[in-house]
DNA sequence: ACCCTCATGTGATCTTATAACATTAACGGC
DNA sequence: GCCGTTAATGTTATAAGATCACATGAGGGT
C-alpha cells in the first residue's frame, strides 16, 4: 500500500498510491494486523470500526468523513455523521488511520503497529496520498522547540505536489 | 512577534506568542514591510486586505475566518464570508499569512519577505502559535519524495503541544 | 438478573468554506 | 478624458465538515 521509498516496479497502472501492488492482499494483511493489535490491547474492533478501516484500505486514498458515511450507509450501517466520526476517532486514537489536515480527509495507516510520526505526500491532481516514515520532521522542529521550551506532543507533516503518475500524464 | 529561536527575555507577561516583545512596534513594522513588498510586486494592498492583516498582527494568534469576519464587520467592512476568505486568499498566496490546518485558522507571517516553508508550534491549551524557520522539514520529506518521484510544491509542518507559558502555569 | 460501561442510532445544530452573480473601482490604450 | 478590460467587492445562497445532546442497545463482571 503506497509504500513510499522505492522505485515503481510496474508501469501498468499505479492507480491509487504511487506504486503498483497486490491490493487485495495488502488490505487483508492490514486488517489482520489491526485485528491482532486490538486483541492484544483489549480494544473493541467492532463492525463499524472494521468497516471504516476496510473502506479506507480498499479505496486506498484519502476519503472525507461524508464519503465514508455514504459507503457506510450502502453497507447497511447508520448514516448520521457521528457514526463515521466516532469510528474515525477510534481509529485515529489508535493510529490505524491518519487525518490529512490539508484535505479534511482520512487515510488508512500504511504501517500500523509501528509507532511513528507520519508524514504525507499529497498529489494535488489525483489526491493520492503516500505515507512516508519520517522521524526526521519531528527533529527538524525539535530544535526550535527546545530553544523556546515548547513541548511537542504530536506533529503533522504534509507535502502537497504532483505524484509520479500524474507527472507522467502531464508529459504526454 | 513570536520569534522562535531564543530564550524568553522577560518573564512579565509573554501573553500571546511565547515571548514578550514590543507589540505595537512589531505590528507597524510588519505592515510596512508588507506594504513595501506589495508596491514592489505590483500587488494591490487594498483596505480589506490591509485590515485583515492588521487584525491578525494585532491579535497575534491564529484566528478563524469567522472571527476575522466579525472584526471586519465591527470595522465597517462587508460581513459575508467571502469578504474574509478573499482577503485571506490574497494574503496566503503572497505569503503574508499562513493557514494553520490543524485549527482551520490563520496567522500573520512572522517574517514576511523571506521565502520560507513555514513550520508551526501550536499550544493546545492557549492556541498560541509560533512560527519557526524550517528549511529542514522540507528536506526530511525531500528524501522520500525523491525516491518516489514525487514533486513537492508546498509543505505544511505543524507541531501540537504545550507552550512555555502554559507549562509554567501547569506547574503552579 | 442486575448494573455499569461503552458503543451505536438519530436529530439538530454549529462551524468552515465555496459557488454564483451583480456591482463597483482601478488601469491601460487611445 | 473616455472606454473597454480586468480585478476587487458586496451579497445571497448553499455546500461541506464536525459536534452536541439524548435515547437505545450490546457486553462484561458480579
Amino acid at each position: 500500500m503506497t509504500s513510499s521509498v522505492s522505485q515503481p516496479q510496474s508501469e501498468k497502472e499505479r492507480p491509487l498510491g504511487f506504486q503498483e501492488h497486490d491490493h487485495a492482499r495488502c488490505v487483508d494483511q492490514a486488517l489482520s494486523a489491526v485485528e491482532e493489535r486490538c486483541v492484544e490491547a483489549g480494544l473493541r474492533f467492532t463492525p463499524v470500526r472494521r468497516k471504516v478501516l476496510e473502506l479506507l484500505l480498499h479505496e486506498h486514498r484519502a476519503l472525507g468523513a461524508y464519503a465514508i458515511l455514504d459507503l457506510l450507509r450502502d453497507a447497511g450501517f447508520g448514516s448520521q455523521p457521528p457514526v463515521a466520526y466516532r469510528a474515525l476517532d477510534f481509529l485515529l486514537e489508535n493510529g490505524f488511520v491518519h487525518k490529512i489536515e490539508r484535505l479534511n480527509a482520512f487515510v488508512a495507516c500504511t504501517h500500523p503497529g509501528e509507532s511513528h510520526s507520519p508524514a504525507f505526500m499529497i498529489c494535488r491532481l489525483c489526491d493520492a496520498v503516500a505515507e512516508a516514515h519520517s522521524t526526521q520532521a519531528k527533529s527538524a522542529l525539535g530544535e526550535a522547540a527546545q530553544a523556546t521550551g515548547f513541548q511537542i506532543e504530536r506533529t503533522s507533516v504534509e507535502a502537497e505536489g504532483v505524484c509520479p503518475t500524474c507527472a507522467d500524464k502531464a508529459d504526454t
